[in-house]
DNA sequence: ACGGGCCGATCGTACACGTC
DNA sequence: GACGTGTACGATCGGCCCGT
């Protein structure tokens, strides 16, 4: 007995003949009455009475008949289910983001998302810094991540969506804001708010400093942008900060400047390497990609 | 471990024929 | 004519073996 049996046999039951049966099955009417008699010799017993040319249910085919409707129901709960996962009408993504993305950027792709899926489920959570986007990701905590690039780790694959300036941020009013872009000798003894150690960005940031051969007093250094913003509001001082994906309130009380010579930084999409991605989170990253080319192009 | 060739089982169609 | 059964034959698939 095997499933293409039980398959026909039903289509007679539900057609009510063996040529309907071979219609609804797309197979010839000879094939369908092959099937019903090997099925017949397999349970070695009749499934229906063969009356004048025609087929009649016997009791056991009947009986037979209410169990196998109750298998098919639950086969199209399945095909249901595998329609509906298909067609993203169900599913999870969870994702896991540096604070600069997770922040005025992710909502709005998340947004856009779940207009075209309104029925996929979102996780969003934020950790400060990309070697802990990594590390969740790796460990496949977490579908997909966003940090800054480059990452060097064989557990995970990186797609790269963003290559922008970092900028400078001026206090209004500062000297500094009538020019066009802020270079790194005019910040020369200035009181500088600085990026936590330990980050490529920060790495970046100090190294060009020191290629310029500019000292700069370093007053405090924080982890996050928008603190980092926030204290040049206030007029603590002066800050350079990776490209930005959103403008906040804070934003519009600070200056902001190109700054030169000029330090990219690359954002990314990240995803276990052992791990192919779901159907839901390959088409977020696409969005992510098409999102950041319409609303922040990428730098020259 | 992987790919290619062989072989048997299974499933399909086409056709002939019987029954109503 | 409509429908079902039986048979011949071809295509496909999966298991097995063997070579790389």
């Amino acid at each position: 007995m095997n499933l293409r049996q039980i398959e026909a046999f039903r289509a007679v039951m539900v057609a009510g003949t063996v040529t309907q049966a071979g219609a609804m099955l797309h197979i010839s009417q000879p094939a369908v009455s092959r099937l019903i008699g090997d099925l017949e010799r397999a349970i070695r017993f009749t499934l229906f009475d063969r009356r004048r040319g025609r087929l009649v249910p016997t009791t056991e085919g009947k009986s037979l008949f209410r169990e196998v409707e109750k298998a098919f129901v639950g086969m199209d709960h399945i095909a249901d289910a595998a329609q509906a996962i298909g067609a993203l009408r169900r599913g999870h993504l969870s994702i896991v983001a540096i604070p600069i993305l997770a922040h005025g950027f992710l909502p709005h792709i998340i947004a856009e998302f779940l207009k075209r899926y309104p029925d996929v489920s979102i996780h969003l959570e934020t950790v400060q810094s990309t070697p802990t986007v990594v590390e969740w990701i790796a460990s496949q905590q977490y579908d997909l991540g966003l940090g800054v690039l480059p990452v060097e780790d064989p557990a995970i694959t990186a797609r790269p969506f963003s290559r922008r300036k970092a900028l400078c941020i001026l206090p209004a009013g500062h000297r500094l804001a009538s020019k066009p872009a802020v270079h790194a000798a005019d910040l020369e003894g200035e009181y500088f708010i600085s990026m936590q150690k330990g980050s490529v960005f920060r790495f970046r940031v100090d190294d060009m400093f020191e290629k310029a051969g500019v000292r700069r007093k370093l007053r405090v250094e924080t982890s996050t942008r928008q603190a980092a913003c926030d204290m040049v509001a206030a007029g603590i001082g002066i800050a350079i900060v990776g490209p930005l994906f959103a403008r906040d309130v804070t934003e519009r009380h600070v200056i902001l400047r190109p700054l030169e010579p000029a330090i990219f930084l690359e954002h990314g999409v990240l995803f276990p390497a052992f791990n192919p991605p779901s159907l839901v989170t390959e088409r977020f990253a696409e969005l992510i990609v098409k999102y950041t080319d319409r609303h922040f192009p990428n730098d020259r």
